[in-house]
DNA sequence: CACAAACTGGACGAAATCGTCCATCCGGCA
DNA sequence: TGCCGGATGGACGATTTCGTCCAGTTTGTG
């Protein structure tokens, strides 16, 4: 969960447990939103009303913050994620994931993805985000391949393609989904790019 | 070509135009390998081996500067992305096309896409970028759309996907690739997306 | 209750970065 | 050849932003 570059969450009172974690949903929102570096971190102390002093307290600098950003968004959606795919046992599960996925897309952010907009800002160019960054997408394809192999095992698809690779397209469509989707202001590119993958997966299907 | 922000190309002796000229390539460049945000005018400025002041000779501001960047990078890939899916004429010739975008993405740009990792940054964020990128994308999917279309004409591919949203779907899946293909460092996940993709046109293409 | 450690507040310093200013140089043209 | 607008060089100012400092308050514990 926490990034481990800041301070040792364990030997924290409640309140300032409290303080820290509050310190970071304030700057996840604000960066997903903004963006990582047009996020200040005057900005930050404002928002979430604490001081200079508290923020460097709890951390030793911004990267150390935008570290723990990166794991509670990470944590947040991977759980999220592992709970809904948990529940995949058939075709139709597939579309109905879908169906919660598009809900779930934040018009206010900008039709953003919280992982998404992360990665393509520090990967590779924050040796401490990408380490993070691609840890938990490998997290989010195994929570998909671990769905979509149960679907293999059921004899509910076929397993010409295995189901990491299967996953991994899926995330791509995703991800370009988001992309499109931000760049036209509409959720309609997001819903196409995932449909595209699930056709090429229920076609995988139909040959049972 | 250019983002219009900037001065009027048309009065310039041939020298001033080729430092612009320069200036955009070297930001350009800059931009896409750092990001938009980490890279500095003082960066530029070295790099090209111009002061200051030409810079603000050109362009009025940054933001100006950008434009200019996003509307280079557009027309190039515009240009090019013509030029190859001008000649799609058959279903083997889409696995060529894909060849030479793999073979196209840059490794010491960390695989990112150059209007991709522009458009990341700055949609929703910078409101002058943001028309200027979505005029890109809408390009790049009438040319390939353009493509498609090409091949349902010929019987090639079949009507029930409109040429325009398989086009769309694709272009996510590229985006989408691209992104981890940066997170990974290796280009295997672009391969898998942009299959994906093209395993459910062939698919449209098999129905005939 | 007393004391130490955790917690809080906000002013301050230092560096980076955008943008300005002005003096100088070059190149075409009457 | 002399002139004038474009082109160039680099120092300078103003602002933003990260990070520090220290004084004061709260909380848990012997």
């Amino acid at each position: 969960m926490s990034g481990g570059t800041g301070k040792d969450p364990s030997r924290l009172t409640p309140r300032g447990a409290a303080t820290r974690d509050r310190i970071v949903a304030t700057a996840a929102d604000l960066m997903h939103r903004q963006g990582v570096a047009a996020t200040t971190l005057d900005q930050i102390v404002l928002a979430c009303d604490v001081s200079k002093s508290q923020l460097y307290h709890y951390f030793p600098n911004k990267d150390a913050l935008i570290a723990d950003v990166i794991a509670a968004q990470a944590s947040r959606v991977i759980l999220h994620q592992n709970s809904l795919l948990e529940q995949l046992h058939s075709m139709d599960d597939l579309e109905k994931w879908r169906d919660l996925l598009v809900a779930g897309m934040h018009r206010d952010a900008g039709y953003r993805c919280p992982l998404g907009s992360l990665a393509n800002e520090l990967v590779g160019r924050s040796g401490h985000a990408h380490p993070l960054l691609a840890a938990a997408f490998d997290s989010l394809r195994d929570a998909l391949a671990g769905g979509l192999a149960r679907l293999q095992e059921e004899g509910e698809l076929g397993s010409e393609v295995t189901a990491d690779e299967l996953a991994l397209g899926v995330i791509a469509a995703l991800q370009g989904g988001y992309l499109l989707a931000a760049t036209m202001q509409d959720e309609q590119p997001f819903r196409l790019a995932i449909d595209m993958a699930l056709s090429r997966i229920r076609a995988l299907a139909a040959d049972r």
